[in-house]
RNA sequence: GGGCGUAUAGCUCAGCUGGUUAGAGCGCAUCCCUGAUAAGGAUGAGGUCCCAGGUUCAAGUCCUGGUACGCCCA
């Protein structure tokens, strides 16, 4: 006997399946069960557990579940433990709020050591949440054994890491202009200052720089940040630009690009007075707008140089030059052998050098730097812009570009190796392979990997600030041999009081100050989560690359990246072989979803309501898993319910309540369906199992997992609206012979086949419906089995074009009835169905039962001769003709278009037939070069398509209207039964009374039909009912009562 | 400004290497069915496959150039 299934609750039946996969160990078992077997290696990107996962975790969740339960289905070993980030920014900016502290200089204040002890605290604060959404996600990974990146081990491979890099001469110390966050006062990268555009308005002035050797005359230059001009070493024109010296109404001489004059003369433009290409500006010196740097004349400051990318679309088309401050103007300022000043400390305040401003945050003395200047006569113009600008993506300040000192891993020394380890990756969607991630990796520049801030695993380097003296310590044990004592905990509070004593004997090092950014940790992850190389040296050799890897788009520059960069550096090799990228989820109206905005329902809410199964099949069917958006939305959720997991489940209510009604087993043999099935609807579904299996393997196998998720719905329709709508009958039935027996057989394996297929994409319902259909004798977990293996002698596709071309003639019956109000339940005496392929009218012949009874009449007459149904018509069949033909193509349309009814019947009969085209060329065409249409003739009830015709004879004669008849007194007892809450088992006696002849009729003549269709032990004709239990069937009145014996 | 992607029914999306009636689900309308089914089914309406060129016998599909949107970079 199997369990009663009930109606599904299926977020408690996941709740239920989860504490079973916990006290079975499920997950251990799994991996334990491959011991010996080959390694899927799989590497799972640490998340920062600063806050709570969002729909974009539960999408990974799924993406990173999906492939490995397949893998291990498939025989595959597949280890996959957690990981958490623990370091970085995010980390201690939580901190930095939580302490109440503000910037650098707070935490200084506070104590670095007690500041980091704390962040350590802190970053697993929400782990237990994690780890119980990602549970509940169905998600099997190790949290036990994870890694953390602040664990010792793991920031011990890191310096080994890094070693290497620093031993392999990858590793510089530069100055580099780098956006810089004055509160965090650290610099950030290109990518996480992308984050932080706003649109922010700015003051816009037009100065004017006095040049030296020309009278009287003035170089304009627009900036948007006043505070720079302290710091101005030069000006920069475009080679090619026109500029123009006007006369100003103030009497000066200005000079400025041509294109932009009509901006600062709106009235009338003055006259010009001489032009100048760039080119010829270039090398004319100017007097400084301040003393503060006067002296830097001496070393070549204060000239105009010219670079590419001045433009003439805002300001003056002359770009004042800070070299200090901008990226552009420090590569300029380099080629022309401009000097840099940087007079801004570690909070952007003015350092000592800008005298009157010292000790001043540099954005607040804008104001009187534009006084000043305006005082002085050189401000020429003050507005003010309304630009994109980028902020603090953690704290929102403004950032300032300025020059850093920082550590860099050079990057064009191993370019060439990190697009050779592209080249062996394999990407989904394929377009980023070449596309957005090899464009970068390209263009990708020196990687600054060094951050002026606290928590985070210290940079190696040590070093003597007077002889220069550096080493690079690569592992714990190597540093303990240096200083002598055991070190247990590698942090920056910890590093930097350590000193080593100079290897030259001169003195003693002492360490530099940085730490690593972050994203140098989480990309040296593949060797770090299994301290490689001071343990598991073979197991990580034997087992690099990992064979799969799954993230969002935005990790292209994150971990995709810093992945590539490093094993290239140090293994010359990718480090994951395939790669599946998502896409962003949006809330349902387009927008990012925002929990100030509420515009998407809270990720429990959909867990609590539908399941992960729903959730995760609605979101691995979707684009979002080809690196393209997803529109989130509740109703997609339900779609899935209502398409897949019902009728599954529904199917397999089914199953159980008749197999227990018929103490139907199952025997050793029969999850492989009967060996030799007689009955062609067993056959086909088995069949089309097949199909299924074969597409999903493939699919997944080409880790199209969008593919794989959608193809479930197709058999799932195969299975309920045909199989089993059409087996019915044979498991209701009574007497139990080989067709019932092999009706369960298939079932049977049917379903545990298709659990198998989609236990990785919905792990609980697939597991709960196994629980109760498996024997003793199979594995105690379904994600312990076997993947199917698509069986090709299961495979008939006669059969499966035999029972298109029913469901076709049944569909176009039905269309017929709809078309005469005929209903199913009134019996026709025949249908005619007409097909001039011998093929196709065989293929219908063998059905001709199971079209009959779809179609409830009486006979079904099959004719070849389709002249009198239908007119045919043909087209070209452009595919089998198109490349025979060539350019004659065209002129062959016309003439097929011509051909006859009856000279089309001929050439489906087997004959060809000439065609001479208008250039003199004879075709001879046979029927599989034409594409015959049918059209049927008017008035007629007839309907065609894809070669089959069929019509109904309508007429209704008193037995079929009295047959019509019982067959509504049946469904009206049924529903009454239904209504009345029996069980399906139970046996009943109708009482019943009519005034009307032909109802009555119907109920004496199919008295036998009734009562075993209804489990009528009894019906009774009687006057004495009350008029409340008066039905009406087909417009009859009639009185009825269904009683439980 | 550059790179990448997307554009197909009212909405959300399929559409493999080019082949002539472009599909599905939802929604809408009409109807049917109901002892597996918080249901199910059928039919219908609804498309210049973003635009313009080109290649080809043949373009939703390939090429070029636009437009719009998204992401990334400057």
């Amino acid at each position: 006997m199997f369990k009663n299934v009930e109606s599904p609750n299926f977020p408690k039946m996941e709740e239920a399946v989860l504490s079973y996969w916990n006290n079975t160990k499920a997950f251990e078992k799994s991996i334990e069960n491959r011991e010996g077997c080959e390694e899927f290696v799989f590497y799972d990107g640490p998340p920062f557990a600063t806050g709570l996962p969002h729909y974009g975790h539960l999408l990974t969740c799924a993406m990173k579940d999906v492939v490995p339960r397949y893998q291990t289905m498939r025989g595959k070993k597949v280890n996959r433990s957690f990981g958490w980030d623990c370091h970085g920014l995010p980390v201690e900016f939580e901190m930095e709020k939580e302490l109440n502290l503000s910037g650098k200089k707070d935490i200084e204040d506070y104590g670095v050591d007690k500041f980091n002890e704390s962040c350590r605290g802190i970053v697993l604060r929400y782990t237990a949440e994690w780890e119980q959404i990602v549970s509940r996600m169905g998600r099997w990974v190790d949290f036990k054994n994870g890694y953390r990146t602040m664990d010792l081990d793991y920031m011990e491979s890191i310096w080994w890491v890094f070693k290497q890099l620093w031993d392999q001469d990858l590793i510089y110390e530069g100055y580099k202009i780098l956006p810089y966050c004055p509160r965090c006062a650290t610099p950030l990268s290109n990518f996480e200052a992308n984050q932080g555009y706003e649109d922010v308005i700015d003051p816009a002035i037009t100065v004017a720089f006095e040049a030296k050797d020309m009278e009287n005359s003035y170089f304009l230059a627009w900036t948007t940040t006043p505070w720079t001009l302290s710091s101005n070493m030069a000006l920069c024109v475009g080679n090619d630009i026109d500029y123009v010296k006007v006369k100003d109404e103030s009497g000066k001489y200005y000079i400025v690009a041509e294109a932009r004059l009509t901006d600062y003369y709106k009235d009338e433009a003055p006259e010009v007075l001489e032009r100048f290409k760039g080119k010829d500006l270039v090398g004319k010196t100017y007097t400084p707008l301040f003393d503060y740097f006067a002296d830097k004349a001496s070393e070549g400051a204060f000239r105009v140089i010219s670079a590419e990318f001045v433009s003439t679309d805002n300001g003056t088309g002359i770009v004042h030059i800070a070299p200090g401050f901008g990226e552009d103007d420090a590569a300029a300022a380099a080629e022309f052998n401009i000097p840099e000043v940087c007079p801004i400390d570690a909070q952007c305040y003015y350092t000592d050098e800008i005298t009157n401003y010292a000790g001043r945050y540099v954005k607040d003395c804008d104001k009187d730097i534009i006084r000043e200047l305006k005082e002085n006569g050189k401000l020429v113009h003050r507005g003010q812009i309304n630009h994109s600008y980028p902020h603090c993506w953690r704290d929102d300040s403004p950032l300032i570009y300025r020059a850093i000192s920082t550590w860099f891993v050079r990057i064009d020394k191993i370019k060439d190796k990190m697009i050779k380890a592209n080249s062996q990756i394999s990407w989904n969607p394929g377009h980023l392979k070449e596309g957005r991630f090899g464009k970068w990796l390209e263009n990708a520049r020196d990687w600054a990997i060094s951050r002026n801030r606290y928590w985070g695993t210290p940079l190696p380097i040590w070093r003597n600030e007077e002889t220069g003296e550096v080493v690079c310590i690569g592992s714990v044990a190597e540093l303990e041999a240096l200083i002598g004592e055991k070190v247990t905990d590698i942090h920056k509070h910890l590093m930097d009081k350590v000193e080593i004593p100079a290897p030259s004997g001169n003195g003693v090092l002492t360490r530099i100050p940085e730490v690593l950014d972050c994203w140098f940790e989480s990309g040296s992850m593949p060797y770090a989560q299994q301290h490689y190389p001071f343990e598991n040296k073979e197991h990580f050799e034997n087992n690099y690359p990992a064979d799969f890897i799954a993230e969002g788009l935005d990790q292209t520059r994150g971990w995709f990246y810093t992945l590539t960069v490093l094993s290239a550096a140090l293994f010359d090799k990718p480090s994951f072989k395939n790669v599946v990228v998502n896409g962003l989820i949006l809330a349902e109206d387009g927008q990012k979803m925002s929990k100030r905005k509420k515009n998407y329902p809270d990720p429990m809410h959909i867990l609590n309501n539908y399941g992960a199964d729903a959730m995760r099949l609605f979101m691995l069917g979707s684009q979002v898993v080809r690196g393209e958006d997803l529109k989130f939305s509740e109703t997609g959720v339900k779609d899935i319910l209502r398409s897949v997991l019902l009728p599954v489940w529904n199917s397999y209510s089914f199953f159980v309540t008749y197999a227990n009604v018929d103490n139907w087993t199952p025997q050793l043999g029969d999850e492989n369906g009967p060996a030799n099935p007689q009955n062609p609807l067993d056959k086909w579904i088995l069949s089309s199992a097949n199909e299924m299996v074969e597409e999903i393997t493939e699919s997944m196998d080409n880790y199209n997992l969008q593919k794989s998720a959608n193809r479930f719905e197709r058999f799932v329709d195969d299975l309920t609206n045909w199989y089993i709508r059409r087996s019915r009958r044979r498991f209701w039935k009574s007497q139990n012979d080989s067709d019932k027996n092999e009706a369960y057989q298939t079932l049977y394996s049917v379903l545990l086949t298709f659990c198998k297929t989609a236990a990785p994409f919905i792990p609980y319902i697939t597991e709960e419906i196994y629980q109760n259909l498996k024997t003793d004798t199979m594995p105690e977990s379904i994600h312990h089995c076997d993947f199917p293996v698509a069986d090709q002698s299961r495979r008939d596709v006669y059969l499966e074009k035999q029972m298109e071309n029913t469901m076709t003639a049944v569909t176009l019956g039905r269309f017929l009835r709809s078309q005469n109000s005929l209903r199913t339940r009134q019996p026709l005496a025949k249908a005619v169905i007409v097909a001039a392929d011998d093929k196709v009218r065989n293929m219908l012949t063998e059905t001709s039962s199971i079209i009959a009874e779809e179609l409830n009449v009486k006979d079904i007459e099959f004719s070849s001769d389709e002249a009198e149904l239908v007119v045919r018509s043909a087209k070209p069949n452009f595919k089998a003709l198109g490349p025979k033909l060539g350019k004659e193509m065209k002129l062959i349309v016309p003439e097929i278009a011509k051909l006859t009814s009856a000279q089309i019947g001929d050439v489906l009969t087997g004959e060809s037939v000439d065609i001479t085209l208008s250039s003199g060329t004879v075709v001879n065409v046979t029927e599989a070069e034409l594409d015959v249409r049918r059209e049927e003739k008017e008035g007629l009830t007839v309907a065609t398509d894809s070669g089959v015709t069929i019509a109904l004879d309508t007429v209704l004669n008193e037995d079929l209207i009295v047959e019509g008849l019982a067959r509504e007194i049946v469904s009206k007892i049924q529903n009454t039964r239904k209504d009345a809450g029996f069980d399906v088992a139970d046996h009943i006696k109708v009482t019943y009374s009519t005034n009307d002849e032909l109802l009555n009729k119907a109920f004496v003549d199919f008295n036998n039909y009734i009562a075993s269709e209804t489990l009528a032990d009894e019906i009774i004709n009687s006057e004495i009912i009350s008029d409340d239990n008066c039905l009406d069937i087909n417009d009859i009145a009639c009185k009825l009562i269904v009683d439980k014996i």
